[in-house]
DNA sequence: CCAGATCGTTACGGACCCGTATCATTATCC
DNA sequence: GGATAATGATACGGGTCCGTAACGATCTGG
């Protein structure tokens, strides 16, 4: 059964989740900065920095400029794989997963009170 | 009839869609300017700075600065206010309408795709 | 082993954005 | 009128990010 949404609901929500985002003083997040952390919290692990690029459709430095961020906001963490030292593994922290789920709560929310048709 | 989304699918439809505002190469929106765009678009005219700054809980540079870009990408114009010339005006433009119309449909194509309980 | 491929990072010049403070312009009120 | 207030824009020093190109480190295959 899928999930109903009308446009002019769609960006209600989208509007209130990020006024909620700016006034909370939350890291002004760019598009790719979210998309990335998003990415690597709701897909399987191992993430790589040619994979998320690969994925987003940008170059390598990108994503090693978005991860220079998020890793200084404490969300996300860089690890070289042992198995192929070549390899930097990006992974979860503590701090991110609450970002994540804070973001999904703040959803959740919106979405209640927007209401169905 | 509240619209019920759980956390999970929040985030899914999250990624999904700034996934594919990334790939795109829609311009890489920050939160603030996603909100001072949908805001322009979504509530009632007019709409000044001093408004907008007020609404999202910043500072005014920060609104100039934003509307500086979003205007230079033509999703926005700022036109004097003539009864009271210390007002500016912002307003709504044609390519902005669609960039708004296309994230509306990018969102409830996710939701359809993500799929409800 | 060693040339070649692959990984993530860094260098570069340029553009954008930050927060704070200040600015010129315009309106208000006595 | 003239002092005061309010508006949006600008100056500043500093940080971040851009795309392209190059880089060192590491693996792979003959």
């Amino acid at each position: 059964m899928p999930l109903e949404i009308k446009p002019s609901q769609a960006l209600k929500l989208w509007r209130q989740v990020h006024l909620d985002l700016v006034r909370d003083h939350d890291a002004d997040l760019s598009a790719r900065q979210t998309a990335i952390l998003l990415t690597v919290y709701l897909e399987l692990p191992p993430h790589t920095v040619r994979g998320l690029a690969r994925q987003l459709g940008v170059t390598k430095p990108v994503i090693t400029r978005a991860l220079d961020t998020l890793g200084k906001l404490g969300l996300l963490t860089r690890k070289r794989d042992e198995a192929d030292r070549r390899n930097v593994v990006i992974q979860r922290t503590v701090a991110g997963a609450l970002a994540v789920e804070r973001l999904a709560d703040l959803v959740t929310e919106h979405a209640k009170e927007i209401g169905g048709s």
